[in-house]
DNA sequence: TGGCTCCTACTACATATGTAGTATTTACTC
DNA sequence: GAGTAAATACTACATATGTAGTAGGAGCCA
């Protein structure tokens, strides 16, 4: 391979790239707007964050629309997820257990989706990328 | 309540409560020669550590041998766990879904695992503290 | 009691991250 | 073309974290 350095985001830059995945393609002033309004953020700030996603290579300027910058992905949400989930894990040891029973403790995740994903394992293709549409609850 | 506050620990710092949890009251030095040589920092790096445990109050002074002290923890692995595993989630937008998918997926859970933790499920009193004896594998 | 060794207390410093201000520049509107 | 609004570029700064050096005190052995 040749680049596709592991990029590794803090909390508020995933959050940033969140709604990016979700929009597409968009400026710094409607990713700023589509943060609650609740903890959004002065533009500047989100402007830094764009800043530091494009030295990580996460994220490159499309077009201009205006005097503004387009900015689109260019990692995927799963390679993130993979990332932050191994890096995670590495601090149990290695075991997913006490994980998922926090998971099932807490209802984060229910029955019936340990259900479906043990019938989907071992389905070649099958992979993360493919769940993406998995409705988010919260 | 009145303390008991949430305490977040760091990867290292977590690395050093591992140990500590693991062979209980020690002191600096046992902790340090307890770490993988390949990764094992200079005594200095642990007693920083230890002194930021402290403020944290994740550990305590209980007696000095010689001229050097011994900690003790003051948490239980299980409150940090949920702590982290909890902030964790918290990035997932609360699905724990993908989570496992990717536990299966790398092997650091089994069918095996999951049909166990699906017994469990429901039976008052199996929380995650009853847990901690599961080996540890890597 | 004089050293030598080991420990503790402090200080230091780079990088990552959250957060935002200021100075410039760019575009559009008259 | 001048004014104004909005973006960008740059700078700043506090806190957390990994990492360790240095100075000075405590114990122990001869």
């Amino acid at each position: 391979m040749t680049g596709k350095r592991q990029v590794s985001l803090s909390k508020f830059e995933l959050e940033i790239m969140e709604i990016l995945w979700k929009l597409g393609e968009s400026s710094v002033r409607e990713i700023q707007g589509a943060i609650q309004e609740r903890k959004r953020p002065a533009y500047t700030t989100v402007q830094t964050i764009f800043a530091r996603l494009e030295e990580k290579r996460a994220v490159r300027r499309t077009r201009k629309i205006g005097n503004a910058f387009l900015f689109e992905p260019l990692i995927t949400r799963t390679s993130v997820y993979r990332r932050i989930i191994d890096d995670f894990l590495d601090r149990f040891g290695g075991s997913g257990q006490p994980v998922v029973a926090r998971l099932l403790e807490t209802g984060k995740l229910t029955l019936e989706d340990l259900k479906a994903l043990e019938g989907s394992r071992g389905a070649p293709g099958a992979e993360t990328e493919s769940k993406e549409k998995g409705g988010r609850r919260r």
